[in-house]
DNA sequence: GCATTTTCGTCACCTGGGTGACACACATGT
DNA sequence: ACATGTGTGTCACCCAGGTGACGAAAATGC
């Protein structure tokens, strides 16, 4: 196991005293998602299967883990949920220990100084992992009022209109965004403008969060 | 920043002195895809776009990053190249230092420690972020191949014929994992079984490597 | 301020892949 | 051993969205 590599032989024996070992049968489910994520597993024997609920009601395999992986890794991160539910693909066994005694033994620093690190840098991958994941099965009209959205609270400021996007968009831009042609993203901007959950202002956009909202939840 | 926020001001003093203060105009690249990846960015103004080149040539735009983010982050992990292509959507000031500066100085702690860490937890999330981006405007036939590439490499035991894979993986499985429909998956197994990239003995599947990388690689 | 490049709006056409439906082949538990 | 559930193979049908094409409108360079 790449991960334990580098530690001394004290300090495996010091997480090894930390992992406890559970057995989980084939279709049993370790945790699911919205679950507050306070714990690391590593995969000892077995399969396991990392899947994600659309609203919609679709199912999104995100990953198989492979014995000798850790999962879980939210836990690295401050105050999180789990993303994703992790079931037993095959019987498994399983080693489970807190990211605290992880992080601690092996760096020996506070967690909440290693977690608030992770939580500027690469909290952002698993961001737009799960955008990506998301998008997975919905269409463009979808994809694009999440974008705009997403754009709204990153590069949006509030305004009598509605949050006016401060960027220089192309059409293609934004279809390079959502994985869409160019004239399909033009089409569906109309359309959105004609709902009025959007206005132009000469190349710049004025969106209106709260019916683009409105939009990705009501009609699932 | 938040992710500056526990830091105390000697530290934040030290970091500070570590970063290069550069100006890029719009549109200059600031690093492509494939370069070492060593230094970490912190944006001060403008926008700047991270994006991939598929082999198909076309471009995904895989997130605009507003001032006062850390970007690069894949220099955080050991050996890494860039994965993305990082271009100036508007004129910038970005702020440059080492990944090694910021760990050790934030946390105390030799950065290969650190780097084997993050290497064995986090990585995963960016592998899985790869494949979505890469998914992003391949059709199925392609995204299957490279689905059963990846599980070969994971699950798969060499064999005679082939690579075996040593999973129960019903279709609707894999339907899930590379976002179609179930009859959908069985049709287009079927075709490569028919093209002999594909072999299945009772429920299990014995791909050839070799075969569905050619298909990916080599087809436009 | 004119010429050239980019971007936008909108067609018409075509196709990959979703959906529903149904028969058959397997596993499964009891 | 039988019955029931779960996975597989294959249709026919339909539609979201890709592609190409072209003129109008904006932006940009010189």
């Amino acid at each position: 196991m790449k991960t334990f590599a580098r530690a001394s032989d004290r300090q495996l024996h010091a997480i090894l005293s930390e992992i406890t070992l559970e057995r989980f049968e084939r279709r049993t489910t370790l945790f699911r998602q919205g679950d507050p994520s306070d714990s690391l597993y590593v995969l000892v024997s077995g399969v396991i299967k990392l899947s994600l609920r659309t609203p919609e009601g679709e199912d999104i395999l995100v990953s198989l883990i492979s014995p000798g992986e850790l999962f879980g890794i939210t836990s690295l991160l401050p105050g999180m949920q789990r993303p994703f539910r992790s079931e037993a693909f095959s019987d498994c066994w399983v080693g489970r220990l807190s990211a605290e005694a992880l992080v601690s033994t092996l760096l020996g620093v506070p967690f909440a100084d290693f977690s608030a690190l992770m939580d500027g840098t690469v909290s952002r991958w698993f961001g737009l992992l799960q955008r990506y994941a998301h998008f997975q099965g919905l269409d463009l009209q979808h994809r694009l009022a999440f974008a705009l959205l997403e754009l709204a609270q990153k590069f949006g400021v509030q305004e009598a209109r509605g949050t006016l996007l401060i960027l220089q968009l192309t059409h293609e831009d934004l279809a390079d965004l959502v994985g869409a042609s160019r004239q399909k993203v033009t089409e569906h901007l109309r359309t959105l403008e004609r709902k009025s959950l959007l206005q132009r202002e000469g190349r710049r956009l004025i969106v209106s969060p709260k019916g683009l909202r409105d939009l990705v939840q009501i009609e699932h």
